[in-house]
DNA sequence: CAGAAAGAGTTCGGTGACCGAACTTTTACG
DNA sequence: CGTAAAAGTTCGGTCACCGAACTCTTTCTG
């Protein structure tokens, strides 16, 4: 199933992985949507990426599998997008960017932007996804998102995405209210 | 430190990794370098990408210091690259895309194209990087890349390196003879 | 030593992806 | 009924990417 943007002849499955999520914008869209991001115009806002873009990828990812859309439960009119099994998948390889960024990019001395915590103990968790108190591997519904020192303070203008993530989330459940979940 | 392609406003380390490594065929390069792939035409050859583009990604990849660029070893001409430490930290994001490639996109019913092996005793590695027989955790260096039952063999135009990773190599160690390493 | 070959990029014209702003359409609210 | 919001779509301009050819230096070969 090559993409317009293939990479042929590359007998290799990072090379189809770059098929599908190697796009500019692509690992963004998805990191919000493990934070919980449902809807087109929450990722609009809180990426700045054009909209023509963001429409672009989000069929891209539909049509892939990685994303599923849907009617807003609740009888809601609005559109959200969640992730697949298949997107699900992704989340180490989201969290090992991230990481690596945050080590080698941090935004200054006082540590990470955001800590990723095990729900059923507050630990945080390792890199390699397991979590410091019970040692178990932590699936990322079962994660918590939470601010960490490095992370500046939103502005008052800042979207509502930014300003939900300011406060700790847990990963994969809606970050603002819809239909569904008031 | 802002690339010309970035992503302005975002608190996020997976941002600040993206403008590193976020563009067209760099994920591709560094696996290669992972590899033990080392000089530029090499590369070329083996990912045929543009050249153009490759001597703007191994610059670019040199200024962030994640490759390092000097004179082959053992008296040769010739410029070599290597993976410094920071490049040497992306290996989970490598292995993590490179799994969920494998996993969602295969290449047949066989299995994998290729095996990550513990050099120490040989057995495999799992996705989150540790050795399935003794349980440790395994740095890139101490790992064996193998061909899978899933690999296609190698035809007889095949380029140097995909006929070179036909067999088993060992990480981060020259995959083609060299100067320094004949 | 002369000529050919190899290695490492650079140059260049063409194409397509990306950008940002404006526009359309549909549904909800007052 | 008029307005607002949400979800895209359209459009012209710019920039990254493509692929082929070219340059320049170093190394091999007769």
């Amino acid at each position: 199933m090559p993409l317009p943007r293939d990479y042929r002849g590359q007998s290799c499955s990072l090379a189809r992985a770059m098929e599908v999520v190697g796009e500019r914008w692509t690992l963004l869209i998805l990191r919000d949507a493990f934070y919980g991001v449902r809807r087109f115009g929450e990722f609009a806002a809180h990426l700045a990426v054009p909209r023509s873009v963001l429409a672009e990828r989000l069929a891209g990812l539909t049509g892939a599998g990685v994303l599923d859309r849907r009617r807003e439960p609740g009888g809601g009119r609005r559109e959200v997008y969640a992730l697949t099994e298949k997107g699900l998948g992704l989340w180490p390889a989201v969290r090992a960017l991230t990481d690596w960024g945050e080590a080698h990019h941090p935004a200054n001395g006082d540590g990470p932007r955001r800590v990723f915590l095990h729900h059923a103990d507050g630990a945080p968790t390792g890199p390699d996804g397991h979590c410091s108190g019970c040692g178990a591997a932590v699936p990322p519904g079962d994660l918590l998102v939470a601010p960490g020192p490095g992370l500046p303070p939103p502005g008052d203008d800042a979207d509502p995405v930014t300003a939900a993530l300011a406060r700790p989330h847990r990963l994969l459940t809606p970050l603002l209210p819809t239909r569904g979940t008031p």
